[in-house]
RNA sequence: GCCCGCUUGAUGGAAUUGGUAGACAUAACGGACUUAAAAUCCGUAGCUCGGUAACGGGCGUGCCGGUUCGACUCCGGCAGCGGGCACCA
């Protein structure tokens, strides 16, 4: 074998193996492969900047699963690009001047460098960039499909307005009521938007849902309450002296008898009708507008009514009136807009109830209950009646538990034509208009004569104007000289573009599909390729997705088989969600953040080492610029290697817990690089050239590291397989420390260590690759080990031919005993009823019984 | 308020899913090597009581209770921490 330094010089060796990767295009996915494919993905970064230590996990582990599977005979998938629109790049161009798309492809360069130097086993001739119009273009005519197919559709509804950005905010970029940029609070607006029609995919998104086996739990659940399925009936009460009715939705139309008003929102039709009339009403409206949509104002905001002149007709008994009134805490975008109030089984009506003087009526009770107390007392108290029980004081429901109270109550309703049984969900439609410029614009012209008119397949794509500024508020395409001046496509007479942009979760709505094919110019991708690779069979990522990005996927997947796009329904066959990777937070004792760069900790606590003032030291949080916990993997990487920081980030923490980030931790990994690579160059025994086992006598500490090392091939497969990286890691160190404990006199030292040697190498390769490549190369192998094996366990050397069995007295361990595999239950019994502990602790008693599990324990009772 | 997790030595965590709790690390301590330090190697270590010692006893997986020959693991109740949703009719 060739000669080895005495030290590992991973700076050396990583930018080596790198190179000879990259140049033997090692890591491509096969075009017409007969191999059984693997398709591994994480979430696609959005280019800040630079990359942080949560990329650096989210990657790494992708890239054992991605390593692990192409040693295991996989043709494997393992692509990366960019999610590249987005408010930071306009941020940018508004506080540097520098224009959106150049920040952003810098960005790119820069973090692909970063991702490169991990060595990050990514096909990247499939690299994509969603800015550009080469990924974009396609996105624009599948919205025009959607359009088609009924799929997309345009409405006015309330939105967020900033009013010092003007534009809209998403839900999430309201902070306590106001702009997270301007602190302006933030207004109420009706606008005119595009939505996407996910509601129409809400039953089968929901069912579906079981079927995600290898998804978490916790992922299915947050999914399923955001779904939000209830059942319940619609509802139409006869408006008094008009001809119109007033429709509801309630879940619970077997307490129709305990109605006591209907309420509408402030937003329905009706409101507003009467608004216009009534400066009362308007000064109420806007009261309750002002109130706030922070959750701490709607927690604290009192729930309001106000009387209207309407009333309407009970759908059970036309004679029976009840008060509408328009209240603030009533939904415009739930149900239908419009509740009835039955107090006594409805904290919140009944609170409403209390409030404004309303009846109370009991109409469901306990079974068993004594109707008459019950009643008086619930109809006296404050406090309303949800639980089950069968109904009251309710005509011909009366005796019936709740459920069945429900079939006879929307069964009534259907047969008078009074309403109808549904469905009711809480997901709404995706609005996916932003008026903003660095996104996808949205293909539409609108005509004053023919309305929005799609823009033709032939002139697509729709490319963003370069030349706009950012030196006022608001979007620069909307006031661009010319670019939002064309002709209608239909009617060739002047019109506008519509110069809102799409939301950026329309782009990582099915990037993974454009991996499979992504040079594709004629279509978004090939249907065969698409058919050959998805699902993905590995997804890894954040749980910030859990609801978001996944379910708009799930829903786009379903979009586009509607559409003929591709043939199933789930992108994503196994989801991994990962931890976050946190930090101790510091901070001085002006309560200003430290870097953790910036800060000594000795014995008696912690101080900056630029003037030795104290320092507070903080829980451990998700590092973040804010609380300027975070640290730097390049520099890490420089410091002390891409396998060092890879190791780390597999070894301490099981990958979907969260990892503490410690110096002594990264050290730790740093020392485990090194003793590897003693254990090749400075070996305790001299090992053989081969690692061949055939016809070499073994004994002693050469046997068990040959059983060791099989046993260790099982488990490290079983544990990678499993995503259980830390126990992997474990294992594996067990190995190495049974290597250097290698006796030089047994009999087959030198072949065994070998054997053990080549084993771990090839083990840790997808975790450490640059290490492990440089040992397998200095152990003479001429072919790199990416296109080697992975190697397999002999099952003849995982039995064992003996095994220790725990001897209990009474549950309590006494003793230990080996014996043969499959010993007699008799003969172990004997064995252990004859060792001194046994005896001494049952002190003379003879044992009632004596339980023998075979191969595992033996417990006398006495 | 509703839903979901988590709780094991000084620390991160392991435990073949009901069968020897604490693997593997980190920090610590003792020793070897060294002029010294770093690095490396060897050793000790859950807590506690008894003993000079070898060794032996008791207790121990957030708390209380249960099932079982046997519980970190299953069941019931409670607490603490974290997360998601939330005026959803």
């Amino acid at each position: 074998m060739t000669r080895m330094d005495e030290r590992y010089n991973f700076r050396e060796s990583e930018r080596k193996w790198q190179t000879c990767w990259t140049e033997t295009a090692a890591f491509s996915a096969e075009e017409g492969s007969d191999k059984p494919k693997c398709y591994v993905l994480e979430m696609f970064p959005y280019p800040s900047g630079r990359i942080h230590m949560g990329h650096v996990r989210n990657y790494t582990l992708g890239d054992v699963i991605a390593r692990f599977r192409r040693a295991q005979g996989f043709n494997v998938l393992h692509p990366m690009g960019w999610d590249a629109f987005g408010l930071p790049a306009e941020n940018a161009a508004i506080q540097n001047g520098v224009h959106p798309a150049k920040w952003t492809r810098e960005n790119i360069q820069t973090m692909k460098a970063q991702f490169q130097s991990l060595g990050l086993s990514i096909d990247w001739s499939r690299e994509v960039a969603t800015c550009e119009p080469d990924y974009y273009r396609h996105e624009q005519k599948m919205f025009l499909d959607f359009l088609k197919a009924g799929l997309a559709y345009r409405k006015t509804s309330m939105v967020n307005w900033d009013p010092i950005e003007h534009t809209v905010l998403a839900n999430e970029q309201v902070i306590d009521g106001c702009g997270w940029r301007s602190g302006a609070p933030v207004e109420r607006r009706e606008l005119a938007q595009w939505f996407l029609k996910i509601t129409e995919y809400a039953d089968d998104l929901l069912s579906a849902l079981d079927g995600l086996e290898d998804w978490p739990e916790r992922v299915r659940i947050m999914q399923h309450n955001w779904i939000g399925r209830s059942e319940g009936a619609r509802v139409w009460f006869d408006l008094v002296g008009r001809d119109d009715k007033l429709e509801v939705f309630t879940t619970r139309p077997d307490t129709l008898f305990g109605a006591a008003f209907c309420a509408i929102s402030m937003n329905h039709p009706l409101a507003k009708t009467l608004a216009e009339k009534d400066p009362a009403l308007r000064n109420f409206i806007s009261a309750c507008n002002a109130a706030g949509t922070s959750e701490a104002a709607i927690e604290t905001a009192e729930k309001m009514g106000y009387p209207t002149p309407l009333k309407v007709r009970h759908p059970f008994d036309p004679t029976w009136g009840l008060p509408v009134y328009i209240a603030n805490f009533v939904l415009m975008d739930y149900g239908t807009g419009a509740i009835f109030g039955c107090p006594a089984h409805d904290q919140r009506d009944m609170d409403f109830a209390r409030k404004y003087g309303l009846p109370v009526k009991a109409v469901v009770a306990p079974a068993n209950a004594d109707v008459a107390a019950f009643s008086t007392q619930l109809e006296a108290g404050a406090e309303a009646f949800t639980g089950d029980g069968v109904a009251i004081h309710s005509d011909f429901m009366n005796g019936q538990g709740v459920a069945q109270a429900k079939r006879t109550a929307i069964a009534r309703l259907e047969s008078r034509g009074r309403g109808r049984g549904t469905v009711q969900f809480r997901l709404r439609d995706w609005g996916v208009s932003r008026q903003r410029y660095w996104g996808c614009p949205i293909p539409v012209i609108h005509c004053p004569h023919c309305g929005a008119v799609p823009v033709p397949d032939a002139d697509l794509p729709v490319t963003l104007p370069e030349d706009v500024t950012f030196d006022l508020p608001g979007n620069p395409l909307e006031r661009h000289p010319t670019w939002k001046h064309v002709d209608c496509p239909r009617c060739g007479k002047p019109a506008l573009r519509e110069t809102d942009t799409f939301d950026t979760f329309f782009e990582s709505s099915w990037y993974f599909a454009r991996f499979c094919d992504p040079k594709n110019t004629e279509a978004a991708f090939d249907r065969a390729a698409v058919d050959y690779w998805l699902p993905a069979d590995q997804y890894i990522g954040g749980i910030e997705h859990a609801v978001l990005h996944l379910l708009y996927s799930r829903f786009f997947t379903r979009a586009l088989k509607t559409c003929g796009y591709l043939g199933l329904s789930e992108p994503f066959k196994g989801l991994f969600t990962q931890g976050m990777v946190c930090h101790e937070t510091y901070r001085a004792s002006s309560g200003a953040w430290l870097c953790p760069a910036g800060v000594e900790k000795r014995a008696d606590g912690a101080i900056e080492i630029a003037g030795g003032a104290p320092v507070t030291l903080g829980r451990s949080e998700k590092m973040s610029k804010s609380k300027k916990n975070t640290v730097d993997p390049s520099h890490i990487i420089e410091t002390y290697g891409a396998d060092a920081a890879r190791l780390f980030m597999l070894s301490d923490s099981p990958p979907d817990r969260d990892l503490e980030w410690t110096d002594a931790g990264i050290d730790g990994a740093w020392r485990y690089i090194q003793r590897l690579w003693r254990l090749a160059a400075q070996p305790s025994v001299p090992f053989a050239e081969f690692a061949d086992l055939a016809g070499v006598a073994l004994a002693g500490s050469a046997k068990e590291t040959v059983a060791m090392t099989h046993r260790t091939i099982a488990a490290v497969t079983e544990d990678l397989s499993k995503l259980r990286f830390n126990t992997a890691v474990a294992k594996l160190r067990e190995l190495s420390n049974q290597l250097a404990a290698v006796k030089a006199g047994d009999e087959g030292a030198a072949t065994a260590y070998r054997f053990g040697l080549d084993a771990l190498v090839r083990l840790i390769a997808p975790m450490t690759p640059h290490i492990a490549e440089e040992i397998w190369h200095a152990l003479g192998n001429a072919a790199p080990l990416v296109a080697s094996d992975w190697p397999k366990a002999d099952p003849a050397w995982l039995v064992v031919d003996t095994v220790t069995l725990a001897v209990q007295v009474n549950g309590k361990l006494r003793g230990t005993l080996d014996v043969p595999l499959g010993a007699e239950a008799k003969a172990v019994e004997s064995l252990a009823m004859a060792l001194p502990a046994v005896q001494t602790h049952l002190a003379g008693r003879t044992p009632k019984k004596v339980i023998v599990v075979p191969n595992k324990i033996v417990n006398i009772v006495g």
